[in-house]
DNA sequence: TAGATTGTTAATCGATTAACAATC
DNA sequence: TAGATTGTTAATCGATTAACAATC
C-alpha cells in the first residue's frame, strides 16, 4: 500500500515542459537524449531532470540517455495524456469561447463536452462544434454524460453557485476562473486559475527589476 | 543596499487572496480583522498569514489584529495595483478577445491598450475599445506607447516570431499563452502561462484520488 | 579501457509550522 | 489583571543541488 503523494504542480510542469521540448524535436535527431541536453534547453539542472524522469520512465542507460519514443510514451501516460477525459464548461462568454477554441487542450487528452450558459441569446446554440444549453440543466447533463471535471468561467458574482450546482451534479473537480475563493464543505477539489494574478506578478517583477522596492509599509506610524 | 529577492509567486497568490478575501467582507464588517480569521477562511495556517502580512504591511496590534483599511491599502501598495500598468496584446483572436473582456485585469491596475493581429479582417476594427493593429506596427506602437510589457495569444507556430518582434520593440516582458518554450537570448522576463498544463495536472489529480496509479514505467524490459 | 551518462546519497536551501515571548 | 493576538526564534519539512559511485 503506497502512500499517495499529490504531486507538486511544478514537477507537473516541469514533466510537461520535457515532454514538449522531446516531440517539438525536429524531423531526424537522435533517438535518444540526454538529461543534460534537457536540462540545458530548458535552463534547468541536469541532476533534477534525472530526478524528475525517474518519478515517471522506466530509465535512462550510462552513455545513451533516454530513448526519446519510450520517454514520450511514459511521460503521456504518466500526465493522463493517453486517457481522454471529459469536462463541461459553464459560462460561455469570452472567456468561455476562448476556452473552447483552445485546441491544445486537446493535446493533454482533454475535451469539453457541453457548455452552459444563462444568457437566451446564446443558448440552443453551438460554438466550435460545442453545443451551449442553458445552466438550468446541468444537474441532468453532467449526470447523463457522467462529466467529473467542470470549469467555471462566469462573473465573480456567479461562481459560487455554479459551483454549488456542479458539486450536486456529480462534478468532483473545479478549475475555476472567477476572482473568489469558492467555498466547498466538501472533499471538491478546487483549482483557482486567477490569470489576473499571474500577469500582476510578472508586472510586479519587471517593476522591481527595472526599479528596486522600497521599504514595506507606508510610514504611517 | 538590500537585495532584491524575487518573490515567490506562492507567496504572491496569497497576498492576492488576502487582499480579496478583505475587500469582499460584506458592509457592516468591523474594520479590523486577526490573522487567525485570515487562516481560517483560507484553510492556511495563521503564522503564515503573519509572516506574510510582516513583509507587506506596517504590521498589526495585539488583540486588535489588523486594521482593515490599512491593510488593504498597504496589499495594494506592494502588489502594485495601485500603479496602473499598460500591456499590448498580439493576437486578437478567441483567447486575445477574452483577455481584452478580463475585467478583473482592471482590479489589478492593469490595462491593454492595444492588440495585434495578421488577420486583415480584424485589423482596423476594435473589441470593447481596444483598437486592433496590423502585426507589422507592433514595433512602431509599442516604442510610442512606452510598453514594457506584451501578452502573447497568437498560435503556437506564431509564438517565437511575436516573441521576438516585442523584445526588439523594447517590450521587457511577456506573459505567453502559446504552448512553446520560448527562446530568449538577453534577460528578458517570460512568463508561460499554460492553461493545458493546469487543467491537465487538475484531471490527473482527480483520477488518481478516485483510482490510485499504478507503478510508474510501462514494464518493457 | 576511458569517458559519458545515469542514479543515489548527502548537503543545502527555502518555505512552512510549532513554540513561545512580547504586548496591548 | 487576564486573555487575545502579534511577531520572532527554532524546528520541521520538502525540494533542489552537489558529490560521487555505478554502469554501459
Amino acid at each position: 500500500m503506497s502512500e499517495v503523494r499529490p504531486i507538486s504542480i511544478m514537477l507537473y510542469k516541469r514533466l510537461l515542459s520535457y515532454l514538449r521540448l522531446i516531440k517539438q524535436r525536429p524531423e531526424g535527431s537522435p533517438d535518444n537524449i540526454s538529461s543534460a541536453v534537457i536540462a540545458h534547453a530548458l535552463g534547468l539542472n541536469d541532476v533534477q531532470v534525472r530526478k524528475d524522469l525517474a518519478a515517471v520512465s522506466s530509465g535512462g542507460k550510462p552513455k545513451i540517455g533516454y530513448i526519446t519514443k519510450d520517454l514520450i510514451a511514459d511521460l503521456e501516460h504518466f500526465l493522463g495524456h493517453d486517457n481522454c477525459s471529459e469536462a463541461v464548461l459553464v459560462g460561455a462568454g469570452n472567456l468561455g469561447r476562448a476556452l473552447i477554441s483552445y485546441e491544445n487542450f486537446a493535446n493533454y487528452g482533454l475535451k469539453i463536452v457541453a457548455a452552459f450558459d444563462t444568457d437566451p441569446r446564446v443558448i440552443g446554440t453551438s460554438f466550435k462544434g460545442c453545443d451551449i444549453y442553458s445552466a438550468e440543466r446541468i444537474p441532468d447533463l453532467c449526470r447523463r454524460l457522467q462529466v467529473h471535471l467542470g470549469i467555471i468561467a462566469v462573473p465573480a458574482v456567479a461562481a459560487q453557485e455554479a459551483c454549488d450546482t456542479l458539486l450536486n451534479a456529480g462534478v468532483m473537480a473545479v478549475w475555476n476562473f472567477a476572482p473568489v475563493n469558492l467555498k466547498v464543505t466538501e472533499s471538491a477539489l478546487i483549482r483557482n486559475e486567477d490569470m489576473g494574478a499571474s500577469l500582476a506578478l510578472l508586472m510586479k517583477t519587471l517593476k522591481d527589476k527595472m526599479s528596486p522596492p522600497e521599504e514595506k509599509g507606508r510610514g504611517r506610524r
